[in-house]
DNA sequence: AAAGTGATTGCACTTAGTGCAATCTACTCC
DNA sequence: GGAGTAGATTGCACTAAGTGCAATCACTTT
């Protein structure tokens, strides 16, 4: 046995980016990708669902580790608090990835295709917080708007981010969430 | 010219929702609809982009009617205070639409191509409020924020609405947006 | 060597979606 | 009435995504 090499996923994946930064994310066919990664289209759907998955295989690790640090947290941190604290842990292991991330980001901004998955995952990591609110016997409309809350927020700093701010993202996200604080602070009661 | 009737749009909207509600989404086929409409697959691109858009015709219109709504509250009112009115108000419109939604909601949540559709949508919504709050001189992350919570705040509401409940659509927000401000309040500062 | 296991592949197929040229329809103008 | 025209509809040929199934290949075990 030699030195490792990566797997089918892998050399798929590479080879993917590779061709997405190249020609585009809708320039580039699965016959390219398989192809490039010396493998067929068939064997392409083997390892993915679809072309748009390649982008966010990642998402389902995140989700992991978010809930797994939400977890962490005391209950009795408040559920927003908890949620903003869990996103920006979780958020700050991507820092390994920032060039994955912006290649990525990029490739979103340019496709509805990509975008429509984007948001899936997001509505599918805003559930699973929301469910282990619910764990923490937060109400179930709390739990729901504090999830999305903490989403967007975290959403609207991690691209600060990632766009080159040299600041900390747990900063940004603290500081976007006094910005919610203002906006809701100042509703008629 | 006698009486009217559907054009070709009409028609293939119809006949469409007639096949979804009957055999499900994804087990129609756009040469089904056409058929059923008395028109070709063809012709079916004339009129909707893509399969998913007949399911979201309307979108475009309600949009407009949103930030018209938005546009019509004076600029001191408090920029979510401000999202939430307006929401209240164009969601109340579609009272009409009652069944239509009923059927939309449920092809959405067994299918993940329309719901993916459907969160596009609703982004789009968001960032044409979050433009409109931008003219009214409120800050950029302020602006996205509060667009994005306050779209949270409707989904929630005109969900348990069109759910069945009697009650109206704006007392719904309201409660949802008092649920918001307890789940801020309690942040530390 | 035989047998088995898992990954890869070939093939045939359905469906979405696009571009382009032809045709059909209704309406206008003479 | 008849020629013409603009717009809607259609046929056709094509690309590409995605699926099911059976065959094959590579590698390990016995």
């Amino acid at each position: 046995m030699g030195r490792w090499e990566p797997g089918a996923q892998g050399r798929l994946q590479l080879a993917a980016l590779e061709l997405f930064a190249k020609r585009g994310y809708s320039a580039v066919t699965i016959a390219d990708i398989a192809e490039a990664a010396g493998l067929t289209k068939r064997t392409f759907f083997n390892h993915f669902p679809d072309k748009r998955e390649i982008l966010f295989a990642g998402a389902g690790a995140f989700e992991e580790s978010v809930v797994n640090h939400l977890r962490s947290i005391p209950h009795d941190v408040a559920a927003l608090e908890a949620v903003v604290q869990a996103l920006s842990i979780a958020g700050s292991e991507l820092a390994r990835y920032r060039e994955f991330s912006i290649l990525r980001r990029d490739l979103i901004a340019l496709n509805v295709e990509l975008r429509e998955r984007d948001l899936v995952k997001m509505v599918s990591l805003t559930d699973a917080i929301a469910v282990e609110l619910l764990k923490r016997r937060v109400g179930a409309t709390q739990a729901s708007l504090a999830a999305q809350i903490g989403i967007s927020i975290f959403n609207w700093a991690y691209d600060k981010w990632i766009s080159g701010n040299d600041l900390d993202l747990s900063e940004l996200m603290r500081t976007t969430l006094f910005d919610v604080r203002s906006i809701v602070d100042v509703v008629a009661t």
